[in-house]
DNA sequence: ATTAGCACTACCCCCTAATGAGTGCTAATA
DNA sequence: TATTAGCACTCATTAGGGGGTAGTGCTAAT
């Protein structure tokens, strides 16, 4: 003999077993969705009063206190204390995003609208898009924006200069398909003349342009290896600068946005739990490595709270889609906020904003 | 006859009469200066008691008391009700900091060995260092910092690159003396071969290296004037690119380390005090302008309160100095923190990370 | 000129009581 | 059998009141 319908039934002693994987039924559901929406809204305990009243579905406060009761046993809620309204956990967070239709909403024309890069008019750099998409992504959203810049690995070589700057300093210019321009310094223990340098940039843009960092790194490795074969001289200096130059140093770097609108964000607005967030922006790392990963699937993904795998991010939640040219993904673009954001209307902006950027950056791409 | 010895007579009628820019006399100042020390520690209003207690000259309470109301009547102190202490007002942290000795007080020798950039191991560019810079001293100061990047019209010319990226966009690459790259994007209406593009990039380099950006301009214009007497191709054509490849179009940047310190700092704790400064932040250009007229005198500049021209900043003080290479104020580097900051020893960390900012610049500058 | 003494002020802290939003359980109801 | 009304209970929040305290300004004494 059950009751609680769908959640619990009584065993034979008549103790409550919590029937754990089982799917909430379709009333739960709207409940729990109701619940969050509210919450989401208010960012206050919503108690069972105020929830039948809002709800569409004529309940009683006294169903609506069993329904909450069952959800709460199976962690989909929790109570800050005993006489307070009911509060999404990050499970219901979940289910909610998950209930979400794998189409994101459209955005409302007049945000439309606003999500525009002025990149076209002028001869502004990959970075400089970058700023004004992570910009535009935090004023929209009120929440801490991030974007990756462009990984090296994957981007292809459109140009490499070397300038010399002193008997032992050469300034390396790479230009990549996608419009990147980096610059770094190697030393050298020979001089060269700007003559000869010029040469072998000449010999490595002939050899590798349109190549991959990643391939050029290795290629240029392997020659080192049949290092015997080479005759003449320009392709051993060639070799040896351009392994220097192409070395991987750039850590990855990525822009940030919008982190003090956290600080003034109500749910947050005890300091003590946007610290850890904060730090974490600091460090990058971990934030870092959430784009890096959300680059490998297409579309918006999303982490919540506890879900992160770095402990300081387990009090928010990210949002994070990639963008991309013609050929590869270049980088991702997110929203870090509250768990209790409105996962709806942020998936939607940055799913937008992404594909504008994506756009932005593919015209104004070099190929 | 007179009482207050130093602030008020009284008149025939007994009506006091403030003295208005009356030079307080000794002990006047000690007691202004005591609440100002005291003030920057706690940060809770002085009364006559403590200060009794702390001043080293034996003053009675009551004694005290009688100053500080002249003291409070002559603006260097308020009360924030009647029974609480007083607290220095923005005019008499100005008569603290001008009482300072105008040599910043040396920086412990710990903090000294934390300040040093790594700059010189490496091949890192200018903005780099600044980065570093600017985020150290956030770290010792645990205020905001701010950096303005190297005056591009200051800037000495060390190298012009052009590169041909399609038919009407060409990359241009200037590396400046102090070792900053910047790199824009030109549109132009014909196109040109590569090898035309490096003969024009000879003869800008040939002409105008170690020229400030400033006179490439005045000069580029000039040569437009009396364009008629140009009889080679060249010529006409290096005239054209260079005027735009020389534009002006960098605003000035800035890069902002440690917002984070403010709202975390006990005396900002009221939100509403700090979100002016938050969006003076954002916009940019009040701060910038400060940045950049403290670079028109050497030394260390103190802006306190209500002296900012910008109502954002009447809430906080900056503390800013100018960074130089071998020839020329570069930009300024500044801590913004709460008017009742620990004056002499921001001075003196700003005055000395300004310093070595400057050595490590010149250092690895390209001279 | 300085200081001790005193009355006065207003914040702060702690306690209490009242309020109210919320729950869980039980019994009545459809 | 599922739902709901009713009731006792919990606990955060708020308002009010008293004692303590740190401070002041003024006056009279030194």
């Amino acid at each position: 003999m059950h009751r609680g319908f769908l959640l619990r039934i009584k065993t034979g002693t008549g103790k409550k077993v919590v029937l754990e994987n089982l799917v909430l039924n379709e009333r739960a559901q709207l409940v729990l969705q109701s619940i969050i929406e509210n919450y989401i809204q208010s960012s206050e305990p919503i108690g069972s009063r105020t929830l039948s009243k809002s709800i569409a579905a004529t309940l009683s406060p006294a169903t609506i206190r069993n329904i909450m009761s069952d959800l709460a046993e199976l962690g989909y809620l929790i109570q800050t204390h005993t006489s307070a309204g009911r509060v999404p956990t990050d499970k219901a967070y979940r289910f909610y995003v998950n209930s979400l239709s794998s189409r994101p909403t459209s955005v409302p024309e007049q945000i439309k609208q606003k999500i525009s890069l002025t990149s076209t008019e002028q001869g502004l750099q990959v970075e400089g898009i970058l700023a004004e998409a992570v910009r535009l992504l935090a004023d929209l959203t009120k929440f801490a924006c991030v974007v990756s810049t462009p990984k090296a690995s994957v981007s292809r070589l459109q140009r490499i200069e070397l300038i010399k700057i002193s008997e032992d300093r050469i300034l390396v210019i790479l230009v990549t398909k996608a419009g990147v321009v980096r610059d770094k310094i190697i030393f050298v223990k020979e001089s060269h003349s700007q003559e000869f340098l010029n040469s072998v940039a000449a010999f490595l843009n002939d050899e590798f342009e349109d190549h991959s960092m990643q391939e050029i790194r290795e290629q240029i490795h392997q020659s080192l290896v049949d290092d015997r074969n080479r005759y003449h001289d320009l392709l051993a200096h060639a070799v040896r600068l351009g392994k220097k130059a192409f070395e991987l140093n750039n850590p990855g770097e990525m822009l940030i946005d919008g982190q003090m609108n956290l600080l003034l964000d109500s749910h947050f607005h005890e300091q003590s739990s946007v610290r850890p967030i904060i730090d974490a922006f600091d460090q990058k790392n971990a934030i870092l490595k959430i784009l890096d990963d959300s680059m490998k699937h297409k579309g918006v993904h999303i982490f919540i709270g506890i879900e992160n795998d770095s402990k300081q991010l387990q009090g928010c939640s990210l949002i994070t889609s990639s963008y991309h040219n013609k050929q590869n993904a270049l980088g991702s673009i997110g929203v870090v906020g509250p768990t209790s954001m409105d996962y709806k209307s942020i998936i939607s902006m940055v799913d937008y904003t992404a594909k504008i950027l994506s756009k932005t950056i593919t015209e104004q791409s070099y190929d």
